[in-house]
Formats: C-alpha cells, structure tokens, sequence
DNA sequence: AGATATATGGAACGATCAGTCCATATATTC
DNA sequence: GAATATATGGACTGATCGTTCCATATATCT
C-alpha cells in the first residue's frame, strides 16, 4: 500500500547511511548541514527538513543506525551465555578490527562522534555517554560473574580490573583514529587478556 | 626598559590561561572567539588579534602552554635515567590524577583539543598528533632498554605491550572526560602494571 | 477530474562565524 | 611639546550557520 503525495526522489536508507559516515569522520558540530546535503545527494533544505527533522534529529537517527550495525561489537559484554574471558575479549578484537576497517571512517562514533562540544550542545554527548556506560557496565558484569562462579579469585578488585579493560577499550577510538597499525593493537589485546588470567582463583 | 606606546590594559598571560581553560573544556573547533574574548577579560575584537594574531596562533600558544604545564606528566617517559617501569606508571599516575583534578576540565587537551575537525582544520589535531607520538615513543623506548637490560624477557612483543599501556593513556582522557570515579582508575592502573612483571625474565 | 498529500528547488531568515578597519586614547622618545 | 608606537572600543565585512517558507511538481484517493 503506497503512500499519497509526490514519492521521495532520493533513497533514505542511503542517504542516512551518508550522515553516518559524515558524522563518523567529523563529529557532530563540525558536520555543517551543506555538508550533509551534500553527500546525501545534494538534497535541498526542504527535503532534508521534510525527511529528518533537525541536525539534531538525524545525529540521533544516525546514532541509532550506529548501535544496531557497528556498535554491536561490543554485544557480547551483554551476553550471559558467554564465557566472561571470552565476551571480554571478544568486545576487544571486534572493536580493534571494525575501528580499523579502512572502508569506513576509523575510531567509534558513539566515543568520538561529539568529544568536541560547545555548552548548548552538550546534550548531545549524553546521547553517546549512555552507550559507553552500558559497555562500562558489560565489562563490570563479566568480571562479577567471573567471580561468582569461582573462575576469578575473590580477591579480585572488580573495579579496578573493569576500569582496565574499559579504559582500553576507549582508548582503541583514539589509536584507531590516529591510523596506529591494527596489527599492533590487535597484539596489544592478547597481551592485555593476560591480565585477567593472573586474577585466576 | 619598558615598550612605548599605550600599555595594554589586560594580563596577557591571565588572557592565554583563560583561553587555556576554554579549549580545553570544549576542543578547538566550537570554541568561538566571542566566547574567547569573553573569558579573556572581555577585550574587544582589535585587543585580540593585536594580542594572538589568529584563534589559530592563540590555540598553538595554548598548546605550548599546556605542553609546558600540565602536558609535563608524560615527561618520565623521555627521562634515561628513571627505571623504566617507574617512568611508565609514573607517568599513567600522574595523567591519571592530573585529567581528573576539578580544578580544571577533565582530560586531555593533546587527545581532545580537535578530536572533532572539519575537513579545513584538519591541520589543527597534527599539531596535537605530534605530541601523542612522543608520548607512544617515549613508551616504546621505555620497554626497550627494559628488554636490552634483561629487565624484561627478550621474548617481549615490544609493540604489543607499548600499545597496550599507550592506548589506556589514551583511554583515561575520555575516562576523565566521563567523569569516572578517579579512584578506580588509580587502581586499574596498579593492576595493568602487573602485565610488565609478567614479562620479566 | 478534483481533492488531498507529500516532495522539490530555491530564495530568504536572523544569528553567528573569524577577521578587518579606523578614529581615538595613552604610553615613551626626542 | 612634537613625533612615534602601541592599545582600545566598536562598527563593519563577507561567509557560513541551522532553519523556514513558498510556489510548484507529482503522486494517490474519491
């Protein structure tokens, strides 16, 4: 069943998957509406309006794209059925891997995508500071059942181990974004997970 | 001896510290010069172009001043003479408790002064990009005199370990950024060097 | 065919952007 | 006191910001 009025001349789908690159290589304050425009296929202003809203609707749009493709490299941290070493890792190699995919910009847009805000725009990094306490939280949570089920010692600062691995796991943003060689990173993460190996009951 | 002409009537290193402050806590690109001009002592458009040249000259002062100042925590890791594992957690430490102190913003300004640029302020995030370099060059050599002196196994992966405590270096920027609890970053700190004595010889 | 609904190109909005200009003020030097 | 040098307030520049508006085009529904 077709809608009425005069049909859309562009697709919308790719269009907003333009956005997501855009504001993927640039964040979102320094991504002008020309620019977006532009690259979405040099819709007009009225188009633009008429499909998405507001800059501000289309950034939330294009997060929501983000988190249902790209994003879900860190899925595992929420996957009870996981071993908890696994999904940890895991989060990390696939994150390493997708930040460094030169088919699209490097980095993760929900770190980067709004790290650079005037006030009057600060809310729009809230959007993207949710997403990173729910991996902070994945991260706490593997390590608590790692506990619970005897394969980490009790000793083990809960804490501070989720902090390492989460500290990291932003830190992949920046040294993806500044072209470091996936190679090394991805070394890096086998190091790293020995860590949690010595924490071993 | 002091210059002729009219004296200015602003402290231009209170001036070069306010503006510090301001890119600091919003990154290079939303950071205008009304609001520049605002916190430097609301002086007027000719004061600061005859005081700067350009917010771009006014941001690479800002950037040696940092550099100078707080920028300093990294300096262990150039520092010979310091063993080298103390230079890298002296270092983490430092960064650590420095990016979290409220008594400015939070973070980095190396890692986030441009992390968001418009393709025409690219240039911009190099200036900074040198910086982080060093900082992961100044970590690689750390853990190769570590090697040469028998501190470390001859077996380290050099790189993979240099990445992993650079890319949390990385990581507490936007950890400080998040406002993470600063304690538990100070401890995920002790427990990431453990991962340097599991490669002693 | 006529009514209705949506999309389009393009002009225009006020606000803000970084930066320039100039007449005037205030200091030192001769 | 005159010449010189620098700083100041404030008006102004053209460009760009995100957004709105409108006449017109093109589809479906009755």
């Amino acid at each position: 069943m077709a809608r009425t009025g005069r049909p859309r001349e562009f697709d919308r789908d790719e269009a907003l998957d333009a956005a997501l690159a855009l504001f993927w290589a640039q964040g979102y304050e320094p991504t002008s509406l020309a620019q977006l425009k532009d690259c979405m296929g040099n819709i007009s202003s009225a188009s633009f309006y008429a499909a998405f809203g507001s800059k501000e609707r289309l950034f939330r749009e294009v997060v929501e794209r983000y988190r249902s493709t790209y994003g879900l490299v860190t899925a595992s941290l929420k996957d009870d059925s996981l071993p908890p070493r696994e999904a940890i890792e895991h989060a990390l190699r696939l994150s390493a891997e997708m930040q460094t995919d030169r088919r699209h910009p490097p980095g993760c847009l929900m770190i980067l995508g709004a790290s650079n805000c005037a006030p009057e725009n600060r809310h729009i990094d809230d959007i993207l500071a949710a997403d990173r306490i729910r991996n902070r939280n994945g991260i706490r949570d593997c390590i608590g059942r790692a506990i619970a089920s005897g394969e980490l010692s009790v000793s083990t600062d809960a804490d501070a181990l989720a902090a390492v691995f989460h500290t990291f796991l932003m830190g992949i943003a920046f040294e993806a974004k500044d072209r470091v060689d996936p190679g090394a990173l991805t070394a890096s993460i086998g190091s790293l997970m020995t860590l949690w190996d010595m924490h071993r009951a």
